[in-house]
RNA sequence: GCCGCUAUCGUCUAGGGGCCUAGGACACAGCCCUCUCAAGGCUGGAACACGGGUUCGAAUCCCGUUAGCGGUACCA
């Protein structure tokens, strides 16, 4: 039989760089295996759950190449097959409805915190005769429904990491379904992953104090239960778990940085896994060839985001302008920066070697089109304040043989062979005559190299630049 | 408190008894290249949490300690 497997979020917020790692393994391990990859929605809680987070998380999936082959299911749509999965338990003598009220569970609560001991039902509700409980519910008194946990041990041999084991008497027994009928987490996703056929769970690691009490529900219901894979948290650079507080951890932040989507995945991808060896940058069809659960790590990671950066500059390098010009553009437009018919692509050829992020690009190329964002860095200061009246008389030196240029010789070649000797005849540094047209053009000490730049910025426009960084 | 999980350079990791005076990547420092920066190349510092075992031999196996994390809801 090929594996089922399913990423069940709930919609309760954006995409979760965490989450999105979970889809990827599920993806991954999918892929790798022939099987199917279900997205299931878990909008149980009615209360924060919305349409608009549903959205968003579909959108970071599809952004991240992450496609599913089944759904996305909502939950909520199965409360009656909860409903009656929770019954049938009760009919079978596997739970029991509860009277307790929340009140008395909550004083209950408050008493067993005194002693800084742990609150445990104690199944008083358990042992009511089943005449005493229909008669309290036909005098319409509210009622849950709870499991009977059994004593004994509780085990699975986890995929990550190998067997785990409960006591049955450490639990208590927990409730299935609200007094308003609808279900609890933990059996919402039992009964669903039943229903679709699930074989394997892959999941966060904060679920294996739920797998146990999941594991009883499976028994109670006399059903196989799935293999079990805990993938470890993903923490911020503080060992903490990752946080709003460490800056950005939802998927679509990445993307409105100017990350690149194949990086975040390769990036998520061996954020906790490893396909063993040296592998850094790895291809679609390899990650997928190279993908099992055996080579997961046990241990939770820390959210590197140098380490994205670099991987996004390596996918960066690869990628040809053309390919990066679409959110190139998009960025550009959220600036204000308008390019009108000029060609992008040579602009992104221009700056992509020395950026990390679509954003660093985006804002390298506005300075090359629009003169009004060229403005002086402290480097820039610093060089016009080294250079002192050197700093405009080369200026003008450089202006007087570029403009001599006719626009057909502005290029690279012509360009470099000019300036080179200008600096010759002049004697200067080539460092003294490149280093204050790159200031005049740019306002910054930092950029491709000069002839490029000048290539890029066009003529008219450069001489403009320079004439007025030479007066100043 | 109780239950559970985890523990190799600052970070991501390789490693599954001898191949380890522990390898790679990011980051950091230096050098080379060079009109600047990046890229690239070279070099350097940097780790097996601690304590006991088992074994001829332990980063690797076992036990304990410590620390971190997760859970302990009519939340998911």
């Amino acid at each position: 039989m090929l594996p089922r497997v399913r990423f069940a979020p709930s919609p309760t917020g954006y995409l979760h760089v965490g989450g999105a790692r979970t889809a990827l393994f599920n993806w991954l391990f999918a892929r790798k295996s022939g099987g199917t990859f279900i997205l299931r929605i878990e909008d149980t809680d009615r209360e924060r759950s919305t349409d608009e987070h549903t959205r968003v998380i579909l959108d970071g999936l599809s952004w991240l190449g992450i496609t599913w082959d089944e759904g996305p299911y909502f939950q909520g749509g199965y409360g009656a097959r909860h409903r009656a999965d929770a019954e049938a338990l009760v009919a079978a003598g596997t739970a029991y409805r509860c009277f307790c009220t929340r009140e008395e569970l909550d004083a209950a609560r408050a008493e067993a915190g005194k002693g800084g001991g742990s609150f445990r039902y104690d199944g008083r509700c358990g042992r009511l005769t089943a005449a005493e409980a229909s008669a309290r519910v036909a005098r319409g008194e509210p009622a849950s429904i709870r499991l009977r946990m059994p004593d004994g041990e509780i085990a699975w041999d986890d995929a990550v990491h190998g067997r785990i084991s409960f006591q049955g008497h450490d639990l208590d027994d927990f409730i299935l379904l609200r007094s308003d009928g609808t279900p609890i987490y933990n059996l919402a996703v039992v009964s669903d992953d039943i229903e679709m056929r699930i074989t394997h769970v892959i999941r966060g690691d904060d679920h294996i104090s739920n797998t146990p009490k999941q594991i009883a529900i499976y028994q109670a219901m006399g059903k196989p239960m799935p293999v079990f894979a805990h993938v470890p948290m993903i923490l911020g650079s503080d060992g903490k778990k990752l946080s709003k507080r460490h800056g950005a951890t939802a998927v679509g932040d990445y993307q409105n940085q100017g990350i690149l989507p194949l990086a975040m995945r390769n990036f998520l991808a061996l954020l906790g896994w490893s396909p063993g060896g040296d592998r850094e940058i790895l291809p679609e069809q390899e990650m997928i060839e190279l993908f099992s659960l055996e080579g997961i790590q046990k241990k939770a990671s820390v959210f590197d985001l140098a380490k994205l950066e670099w991987m996004n500059g390596q996918y960066l390098s690869q990628q040809p302008a053309a390919d990066l010009a679409g959110p190139v553009r998009h960025h550009l437009d959220e600036m204000g920066v308008t390019l009108g018919d000029r060609p992008l692509e040579p602009l992104i050829d221009a700056v992509k070697a020395r950026s990390r992020t679509l954003l660093d690009i985006a804002s390298q190329v506005a300075v090359r089109v629009d003169a009004a964002r060229v403005t002086r860095d402290a480097k820039g200061t610093q060089l016009t304040a080294r250079l002192g009246g050197a700093f405009g008389a080369n200026l003008r030196l450089a202006a007087a043989a570029l403009s001599a240029l006719p626009p057909a010789e502005w290029e690279h070649t012509t360009l470099e062979a000019t300036l080179k000797s200008v600096a010759e005849r002049e004697s200067l540094k080539l460092g003294d005559l490149m280093q204050p047209i790159r200031v005049a053009l740019t306002g910054g000490t930092v950029s491709e190299p000069v002839n490029e730049l000048l290539a890029v910025v066009g003529r008219e426009e450069s001489l403009a630049r320079i004439a007025r960084a030479a007066e100043s």
